[in-house]
RNA sequence: GGCCAGGUAGCUCAGUUGGUAGAGCAGCGGAUUGAAAAUCCGCGUGUCGGUGGUUCGAUUCCGCCCCUGGCCA
């Protein structure tokens, strides 16, 4: 195997390893998380510090605005670009990270569909306020009825992107998704650091939080807030934790509450991380809750190159 | 010690003129192709405090006991 993917829920311990494996050599970090790619998002995203960025450097970290939205097809691009120029230079790229749809993508593929565009978009959501959701998800079923079949009469951002595409390329988005999706080209080792103690993760999830804002997490969030160009909608600001401090600090929530709430969101979050994992096929499984993983992990990789 | 109000799901509570119960939150399961830490779909998980009694039948009515809160001593 090429390429080495480490993924699994939040507060798993993932970072620890990726620097750990880093220690060894030979291995480039690449990061595959839809939230450290933000600059700015540190304390929320537990991102690791500079001083162990600086010894332990980790690709796809801090390279967008969070003015900006990130996307799936960007880390596709930039992950491909990662992995090959780490595989040119004779070392193992080393994929961490707990976004599963990206995760997903790369080892799936994506299609190549037309990126968003924010004008149609807006015309979308201006046709939604007048007729509704629900009017708009009959409009997708006559343009794409299979598309239409799969999403729900509610899910708006699906059934948005499914219009969008299809005003795009005049082609149904699911049928650009079924004839031009490849999968990954490279043989990737995916490890997955899952445990079944729910109540233990959801206690770290707790903990962790809490240090976050001993660590100073709400001023992070406010200093965000006030940079040009930040709004609580923003695809960065509606991360974990970020969503709720946010509504604390500008007086829609109580500051009790939004920590309740927040850690809430991540407790889901984990949860949706397991549905991801438990459809994936050809893991090796590993629960650090349990016993210590670093061993068998590299002797894993070891026996796999 | 006496009086009063309570004890129902993990939490806050509703309810049953007697036919073994339901909301919110939490939780659990699932979907997932340029916002994905997003968005959406589905699911009540229960010795109705305990124990006797009345009754065809008690979570509901009655007695006693236990626990919590308040007031009076």
């Amino acid at each position: 195997m090429s390429v080495v993917c480490i993924l699994g829920p939040t507060a798993m311990g993932k970072t620890d390893i990726a620097i750990a494996l880093h220690a060894r050599g030979g291995v480039d970090i690449v990061s595959v998380d839809s939230a450290m790619v933000y600059r700015g998002l540190d304390i929320g995203t537990a991102k690791p510090d500079p001083q162990t960025l600086a010894k332990c450097p980790h690709a796809l970290v801090d390279i967008c605005d969070p003015s900006h939205a990130y996307s799936v097809a960007q880390f596709i691009e930039d992950a491909h670009a990662c992995i090959r120029a780490s595989l040119a230079a004779g070392r193992t790229p080393v994929l961490v990270g707990g976004t599963m749809l990206y995760f997903k993508r790369l080892f799936d593929g994506l299609a190549p569909l037309p990126q968003a565009d924010s004008e149609v978009r807006a015309a979308i959501d201006a046709e939604a306020a007048d007729v509704g959701w629900p009017a708009m998800h009959q409009l997708l079923a006559t343009i794409d009825p299979v598309a239409a079949e799969r999403i729900a009469p509610n899910d708006t951002q699906r059934i948005q992107r499914a219009i969008e595409v299809h005003r795009l390329t005049g082609t149904p988005l699911s049928q650009l998704q079924r004839d031009r999706t490849q999968a990954t080209p490279w043989p990737m080792l995916r490890i997955a650091l899952l445990s079944n103690d729910r109540a233990r993760l959801h206690e770290r999830i707790g903990q962790r939080f809490d240090a976050m804002m001993a660590q100073g997490f709400e001023e992070e969030v406010a200093w965000l807030l006030e940079q040009p160009g930040m709004h609580r909608d923003l695809p960065s600001l509606r991360a974990v934790g970020y969503r709720q401090i946010a509504a604390s600090l500008g007086g829609t929530l109580e500051r009790d509450q939004a920590i309740a709430d927040a850690k809430t969101a991540t407790r889901r979050l984990a949860k949706r991380q397991h549905t991801w994992l438990r459809g994936m096929t050809d893991l090796h499984i590993f629960d650090p809750l349990e016993s210590q993983v670093f061993g068998p992990i590299s002797r894993l990789i070891d026996r796999s190159l």
